[in-house]
DNA sequence: GTCTATACAGCGATAGAC
DNA sequence: GTCTATCGCTGTATAGAC
C-alpha cells in the first residue's frame, strides 16, 4: 500500500497487485462465501504464492475488511451517481434495484448479504462494517422515500424508515431465492412487484 | 438406522442418536453455515467420537440431505397445521410469517435460506433438495393466496404465484437482515409490512 | 514484492478392536 | 454402536532468502 518506488503502479498511481487480489477474493466470497473461499483459491487464480497474499493483506480478516470497505465505497457511489443522474423518486427506486440485479447477472450474492448469512463466524471489524452497509443503503432509501413523499411522486404508508427496511431485505432476499434457480428473471420480478407495492406512483 | 435390537430406542422406536445428531447439525448449520461447522463441533456437543458419527451419516453431504429432508417435512407440517387450524387467508399468512418469527428467535437462519447462500459449494442433492423447499413454500402460499382472493378476504395484482415469491424471498431476505442487528423486532415489522402491502385485506 | 519452505491446526474420512 | 488411532489433505500463517 506504499507509494513509495516501486513497480507495477495503476494509472492512480496504486498498487495493481492488491486490487487484483480483491477483485479475486469480492467473486469468490459473492460466489461461495467468506468460509468457502481460500487464500490458495486466490493464489492459484493470480498465479502468486499465498505467502505474497499474506504481503498484502496481513490475514483473512484484514482481506475480509478491506472488502467490504471497497464495496461499500463503490456503492456509495453508485448511489451517488442515481442522485445526480435520475429524475424522480420513482426511477431511483428501480435504478437502484438494478444494482442487485447488475450483480446477480455475474452469478453473484450481495457481498453483504453473503457475509450476512455468514455473520455469526466472522470477525468483530467485519461484522460492524456489514451492519453499517445495510444502515447506509437504509438511509438512503429513506432519504429518497421521503422526497418522493414529499414532492406527491410516491404514496406508501407507514414510515420512510419502514419501507427502506423492507426494500433492503425484500432484494437481498430476492437476488438469495432467485440465485438458487439461476434464474435473474425471477428476481427482477420481485424486485418490480416489490417496490410497486412498497411505493407505488398515484394513478 | 435399522429396526434390530439395539439400546437407546425412543418412544417412538426409532433410535435416539441420529435425532442428537440431526438437532446439533442443524443448530450449526443454522448459526454457522453448512461450510463453517464439523463432525468435530458436533462430537464434542454430544460427547461422541466423530468416528460415531460416521457410523450414523457416512459423510457430509448425506447428514446435510438428512438435514434438509426433516427440515422440510417439519415445515410441511407445520403448514398442514396451519391449514387445519387457522381461520382465513390473511391469518394463515400471518402465522406462516409467524414460523419464520420464532426460527429467528433461536439466532438462527432459516437452514434453506442459509443452505441458500452457500449454494455454490453444496452436493448436488442438497441444491436440489433446498430447492423443493423454496417451491413447496411457494406452492403452498400460491394456494393460500388463490383461496383469499376467491373468498374475498385479500386483494392483490398480478399473479398469486409471483406474490408467493415475493412472500417467501422478502420474509427470507427479512430474517437475514434482521439476524445481523440481532433483533426480531425488526423482521416482525417487516414481515407485516411486506403481507399487508403484497396482499392485503378489503377495507 | 515475490519466492521456497515449513509450521501447525483442523478437516472429512477410514480401519479395525471392542 | 462406539471407541482409538491414523491417514491424507487443506487451511491460515510465518521465517527468511532473493
Amino acid at each position: 500500500m506504499s507509494r513509495s518506488g516501486s513497480p507495477q503502479k495503476g494509472r492512480d498511481g496504486g498498487a495493481r497487485t492488491p486490487v487484483q487480489i480483491l477483485d479475486s477474493a469480492e467473486r469468490l466470497v459473492q460466489q461461495r462465501g467468506f468460509n468457502a473461499f481460500s487464500y490458495a483459491d486466490i493464489a492459484s487464480e493470480l498465479a502468486l504464492t499465498k505467502a505474497s497474499l499474506h504481503y498484502h493483506f496481513a490475514g483473512k480478516a484484514e482481506l475480509g475488511e478491506a472488502l467490504i470497505a471497497r464495496y461499500a465505497l463503490r456503492f456509495e457511489r453508485a448511489l451517488t451517481e442515481i442522485d445526480a443522474s435520475v429524475g424522480h423518486a420513482g426511477e431511483k427506486l428501480s435504478a437502484y434495484a438494478g444494482l442487485y440485479a447488475t450483480v446477480l447477472e455475474g452469478e453473484r450474492m450481495c457481498l453483504c448479504g453473503m457475509l450476512a448469512a455468514e455473520y455469526q463466524t466472522l470477525p468483530e471489524a467485519m461484522r460492524n462494517a456489514v451492519v453499517r452497509f445495510f444502515d447506509a443503503n437504509e438511509a438512503w432509501l429513506e432519504r429518497v422515500l421521503q422526497h418522493g413523499r414529499r414532492d406527491g411522486t410516491l404514496h406508501f404508508r407507514g414510515s420512510a424508515r419502514e419501507a427502506a427496511r423492507l426494500i433492503v431485505s425484500g432484494l437481498e432476499g430476492a437476488m438469495l431465492v432467485a440465485r438458487t434457480y439461476g434464474d435473474v428473471a425471477r428476481f427482477q420480478a420481485a424486485a418490480h412487484r416489490l417496490l410497486e407495492n412498497v411505493a407505488r406512483a398515484p394513478a
